[in-house]
Order: C-alpha cells, then structure tokens, then sequence
DNA sequence: GCACCGATACCAGCA
DNA sequence: GTATCGGTGC
C-alpha cells in the first residue's frame, strides 16, 4: 500500500490504525504532517470514508492550505466536501449558514483584535469608566478569557467590585457588539458552540455528518476549543489529535496544556502513540534538546531520536554586549555563506522582536541580505484597514467601528469633539452613528464648520455607494481608495512609510481581483472578502522568495526548520523573560520555547548570550540562562569571536588578530580599575581595534569579556610595576 | 481641531 | 530606544 511506503513503524501504525481515537504524540521533526496527512488519505482510500464525513482542524489557514494540498497531490484527486480548517474558521462558516438560529444578522462583521480593543474603548467611555482605571487591554484580556471559559456576562455575579465592573463592561461590550452587529474571534466559537447545544437537532446533523476528526496541533487548543470539540465528537465520531505538550508555547493566549492530558480520559479506547524518531537535527541537537526538556515535571515523556550522526557540537558564544553578539553571529553567517551554502538555510532567532534591529545592523553592515518575520500584518495595516472601513460603511451604513474609523481619516475636520457629540446623539436616541449625524444635520445641532464637514464626508458614503454598486469589488475598492482621499493622502505625506502604505493600498486591489477571480458564483463578494480579511492574516501575501537570512522570535519558528540555527540572548531575565518568571509554569513554558527553537536547527545550532544588553534605552548586566546549564557539557563548545570581523566601510573576513598586548597599552597581568566592576587583572585580549576586547579578572565580579573601546579601563598606576 | 511635547510602558501573536 | 497616550498651546 503506497500510503504506508517510507513511513516508519510508529508512522504506519498510526496512518494505518483502524479507526478510532488516536493521540498521537508527535515529537519534533517527527514526521507530524505527513502522518496527518497520510492517515486522511487512508480513510479516504482504504477505509472508503467518504470525504464529506472528514473534519480537519489546523491553527493556521497556511497550515490548512498546505494540508488540503498535500492531501490532494497524496491522492490525485481535488478532495470536495472535506472540511479542513481551522477553528475560527469553521466556526464562522457556521454561522454563515445558521445566522438566525445563532442569533445574528445576515452579513455579521468580523471583529479582529484591533477593532474589539477600538469597541472596547467606545463601552468604557459610554459607561463613563476612565481608561486609566480600566485599561482597555485589560478589558480584552478579561472578556476574551471569559468567553474562553464560556462564561456569558452575568450582572449578578458575585464578587469584588473589581469583578462586578468587569462584568458590567462585559455585558455593555456585548450590547454594543450586537447593535454593530459584529462578533469577535473568541464569540465565533462561542457562539457556534452556543448554537450547537441550544439546537440538537443541528448538533445533531453535524454529528452525523463528521465521522472522523483530525486536530493538529492539539497542545494549543484552549478550554472552549476543546468544548466544542467534545460537543462535536463524543457521541460517535473518531477522534484523532495530534500535538506535542513538550511545544506548548502558547499557555499565555489560553492555550490549555491539560487538554492533552485529558483527552484519553475524555476519549475512551484512546490509542496513544508515540513518534520519537526525528528526521530533522543531528544527534547533538536532539540529545541537548531532551536534556532541557527533561527539566520540566508534569510531561508525558518522550525522548527524540536519530538515526544519523550526531554531527557537530553545540556552539556556545559569550558576548560582551549585544553588538559583539550580532557581529558574531553574521560573521559566522558569512564564514558559513563562503563555504557555498545558501542564506535562506539560516535562521536567527530571538526572544523578543526588539532584539531584531541589532542584528539587523550587524547583516546590512556585514552585506547579508535578510527578512525579518513578524510585525504587522497585511491586513493588520492601518491604510487596509481604512480602505476596508470604507467598503464597509458604502455597504451597511449602521457599522459603527468603520464609521469611527474613517470619519475623519483622512483629516477633514472632524474632530473628537464632533465625534462625540455624535456618540451622545446616537447613545440617547439608541440609533447607528449614521443615523446619529443625519438626525443632528437635519435639526442643525453642528457648529457651521463642523456641519460641513459632516455633509461632507456623509455625501462622500452615499456618493461611492451609488458608483460603486455596479462595480466589481477590486473596482470599488480602486474607487474608494482614490475617492475617500487616503491615495492623495499617503502620495502627499513625506514620511518614510508612505509609499510602502500606497503599495500595500495597491496590494488590496491586487487581493480583492483574485479574491473574486476565485470566487465560483457571484456571490456577495464584498462579505466574503471582509470575512476572508478578517480571519486571513495575509501572510501568503507575494512575499518575495528571495534568497536571504531568516530573522523571527522563536514563537514564529515553531514548524520550520533550518540547516544553520542561531538563538540569540539566551540571558536570564531575556529568555527566560522576567515576566514569566512568577511562576514555575511559565519558567517551564520559556524552556519549552528554547526546546522548540533548538529543534528547528537541522545541522548546527549556536546559542549566544550577552554579559550586557542595552534594552528599554539602559544598560543591564545580565546572567547566562539557566537553560545553558542544562545543557550537558560535553555537547556544548565554547567559542570566541576569531577571524570573523566585518568592518564598516568594507565587509571583510578572516583577517584574524594578530597584535600584541602592549599595542592597545594594557599588559597580561596588569591591574586595572573599571568604573562599574571595580578592580580586576588584565588576563587576555582578542581582536583589535574597535573590537578588541579585553579579558579582566575582577575581585568582586569574576572574569569578564570587555570591549576596549566602550569599558573604560584606567590602569592602577601604583599597582603597576 | 491639530500639531507638538513629555511622560509612560514595554514578551510572545494565531484566528 | 521607540511607539503610544494624554495634555498643552496655537
């Protein structure tokens, strides 16, 4: 049977399984996707099941794209009627199709994070509540964490007078959601899973139509997730999860560790799998990786293995401070560049994003072209999100956020003032904002000025809606860009980000062309695209596949791999970050982070720490990690910076050092005086110029790395001699 | 209403 | 160090 050729034991015993539950517990490197991805085929070739009867659940639309794609090729055939995607999503193509039942009007919006935090703001202001004393991001994180725990506002509820404000902005928040009309990501899974268990008969249809039920990534899935999934299977379906609770790294956004833990007791007849034999990193890697997880209690155990080599040892580099880490770490990129090998082969990885800018330095300096992942996303951008509000607002006037949003955006003298005045009107008369500008113009309740302005802008809506209402989407989207203002906006800005924000303007024309293009029917485009916007990140967005250095945090890597690996700032305080340092389980999430940063490396994994890192504008001393020390010895090697400066003007390498002590006017064995350490001895030195550094053994600070040139070092006069 | 200034906060980021 | 926010002055 092809479906079971170059796969392992454990692989094909998974793939092959009869049906039934399955935890499959997929370490590292272990072959996850393809396991997944060959046990659908299975059922759908062997086991006969048909298509229509399979859910596939991932954590991305990338990974549900790939995952269809590769079911397909798998198969050679176009798989209809599979459901694969990922929890939002499902969640949402299930309120489209049942939007009464679940309470809803017909073309709901989707709130992203940014627009619940803009309509969180709205409540608190409405309920006079100072943003001060209740931070808006708070707000979020407590209604999110609510409706994770599938907790609905409950104005009786008990508690302190902190729990009971909570709650009543909680309740206001979801009033003004439901007048917007919209709904966030954490109510579309509620309120699917809402929907299912106040209608049986519907729960039970889907019951019957999803006989076997595939999850990836099991150890993030959160309580409601979880919820909806036990809603969805128990009664008969197979469930197959899997998941890795050594790469649980999002504990933080609610992801529930313990649902792995409960998923056999939850799923009897469970069959748990293991898949330890990795097929990515050398023997070294893996070995120090399960050394480190061995650390954390509470695992389920599991001990990767290879069968190739154990390849080359861990590098270990100690930096004087963060420029000497970067510099180090494109050298060695360059020495590795030399040796014929590729820049997309390279990943530098880092704790935190702030840490990026450094090293980015050091590469352009260096003449190593790179991309950095991360930052904002395409549909994330303010000009997109502009542009879309006024799609928006052309469509369904009552869109509150939209109209919020683009009133005055681009400036046309409508300030917060006006803007309030409309809040009022509309809070009173309990009516949309639209209505509320139409109700005051008519009683000409607006200064003179602002009366203009407001006609103005109202005018400019309903102008672009009759244009627009014969046009294609990407046409209207073209026509809104130009006529709202926000092209002539961004053209006549002299910032630096104006012409990337026209370019990304031109991008959605661009996406809403094919977004309609792919479109089978004519359907209402618009809702579609919205709700694609929404729940799409964008990421697979032309990005230019150029050859260059990988930079992400190590939350970004997670599913990648890469031949040559650096993990920089591996400093306590930095990684393990301070915060998470309150408790235990979020020092063990932090080890788990560095666990699944190291298994990304294929051949060579370097780990580097700086004695001193300039961060938040101050300079901090800072300790190796804890996570080095466990690290066995015998898999690490120390390295020093050796032959591999880049000097500014002209990247050059390999010029080694080769100067003598008294060049820089310090001597082996000289005492010295540092203004922060104190006294010391001068034990070695490395590297010259700018760079050179200096080895000083201090009386009270033990032996440190210096750079000559920022230590400031006064010899002892008296000492000497 | 808006531009500018100083105080402030600051980990990670999927849908 | 930098983005953001609220206050201040024009």
């Amino acid at each position: 049977m092809h479906l079971l050729d170059s796969l392992n034991n454990e692989q094909s015993e998974v793939v092959s399984s009869p049906v039934g539950n399955q935890l499959v517990l997929a370490g590292a490197g272990s072959g996850k996707t393809r396991v997944l991805v060959h046990r659908i085929a299975w059922l759908i070739e062997v086991e006969r099941i048909s298509p229509f009867s399979i859910l596939a659940v991932t954590f991305t639309n990338k990974a549900a794209a790939e995952m269809r794609h590769r079911i397909e090729s798998l198969l050679n055939f176009p798989i209809r009627g599979m459901w694969v995607g990922t929890f939002h999503g499902l969640a949402n193509r299930l309120l489209r199709a049942h939007w009464q039942e679940a309470g809803l009007i017909e073309n709901f919006q989707i709130l992203d994070s940014d627009d619940q935090l803009r309509m969180i703001k709205r409540v608190l202001k409405s309920l006079e509540l100072s943003e001060e004393k209740w931070s808006p991001k708070q707000v979020q994180g407590f209604i999110n964490w609510q409706k994770d725990q599938g907790v609905r506002p409950d104005l009786k509820s008990e508690g302190d007078m902190f729990q009971k404000t909570m709650m009543r902005i909680y309740h206001t928040y979801e009033e003004a959601c439901h007048r917007a009309g919209a709904v966030d990501f954490a109510e579309l899974l509620l309120r699917s899973f809402e929907l299912w268990r106040k209608n049986p008969e519907l729960l039970a249809h889907y019951q019957e139509r999803f006989s076997e039920i595939l999850v990836d990534e099991f150890q993030d899935t959160n309580t409601l997730q979880y919820a909806w999934l036990k809603l969805l299977a128990q009664p008969r379906a197979h469930v197959m999860v899997v998941g890795d609770d050594d790469q649980s790294i999002y504990g933080w956004r609610g992801a529930e560790i313990d649902n792995i833990h409960q998923f056999s007791k939850d799923f009897p007849g469970t069959k748990t799998i293991r898949l330890e034999q990795n097929y990515r990193s050398t023997g070294n890697i893996l070995a120090a990786a399960n050394a480190l997880i061995t650390n954390n209690g509470n695992r389920l155990g599991k001990n990767l293995w290879t069968q190739d080599g154990k390849g080359e040892p861990i590098s270990l580099y100690a930096a004087f401070n963060e420029i000497d880490e970067a510099r180090f770490v494109s050298g060695q990129i360059s020495q590795w560049l030399e040796q014929g090998n590729r820049r997309s082969e390279v990943a530098i990885l880092y704790r935190s994003n702030a840490q990026s800018r450094v090293l980015e330095e050091a590469l352009i300096q260096a003449g190593i072209p790179y991309r950095v992942y991360g930052g904002l996303r395409f549909f994330d951008r303010a000009e997109i999100k502009d542009a879309l509000a006024y799609l928006r607002l052309i469509h369904h006037r009552g869109n509150d956020a939209a109209f919020e949003r683009v009133i005055n955006t681009p400036q046309r003298g409508i300030g917060e003032r006006t803007v309030a005045l409309l809040r009022e009107e509309a809070k009173q008369q309990n009516v949309t904002l639209w209505q509320a500008a139409q109700n005051l113009l008519a009683e000409q309740q607006l200064s003179g000025r602002a009366a203009v302005a407001v006609q103005g802008f109202c005018e400019l809506i309903d102008q672009l809606d009759q244009t627009a209402s014969s046009l294609e989407l990407s046409e209207q989207t073209d026509l809104v860009i130009q006529k709202s203002g926000l092209w002539e906006f961004y053209a006549k800005s002299k910032t630096e980000q104006a012409q990337s924000r026209l370019e990304n303007l031109q991008e959605l024309i661009v996406a809403t062309k094919q977004f309609s293009s792919s479109l089978d029917s004519e359907t209402p485009a618009l809702a579609e695209f919205l709700s694609h916007a929404a729940l799409e990140s964008g990421e697979n967005q032309g990005e230019a596949h150029q050859d260059c250095v990988q930079l992400m945090t190590l939350h970004t890597a997670k599913g990648l791999e890469f031949p040559l690996v650096f993990i920089c700032g591996v400093e306590e305080g930095l990684f393990p970050h301070k915060m998470s340092l309150q408790e235990k389980s979020g020092v063990e999430e932090e080890r788990r982070l560095l666990y699944v940063g190291m298994t990304r490396a294929m051949r060579k994994l370097t780990i580097t720490y700086a004695e001193l890192r300039r961060q938040y504008g101050s300079e901090e001393y800072h300790q190796p990690s804890r996570f080095i020390k466990e690290i066995p010895e015998e898999l690490l090697e120390e390295v020093r910076m050796k032959a591999t400066f880049s000097k500014p003007s002209k990247p050059e390498y390999d010029m080694g050092f080769s100067q003598q002590p008294s060049e820089n006017g310090f001597c082996l064995g000289q005492p010295v005086k540092h203004p922060e350490f104190g006294e010391g001895v001068v034990m070695s030195f490395e590297g010259r110029g700018v760079h050179a550094r200096i080895q000083i053994k201090f009386k009270k600070h033990g032996v440190k790395w210096l750079v000559l040139s920022y230590a400031n070092l006064k010899p002892i006069e008296e000492d000497w001699i």
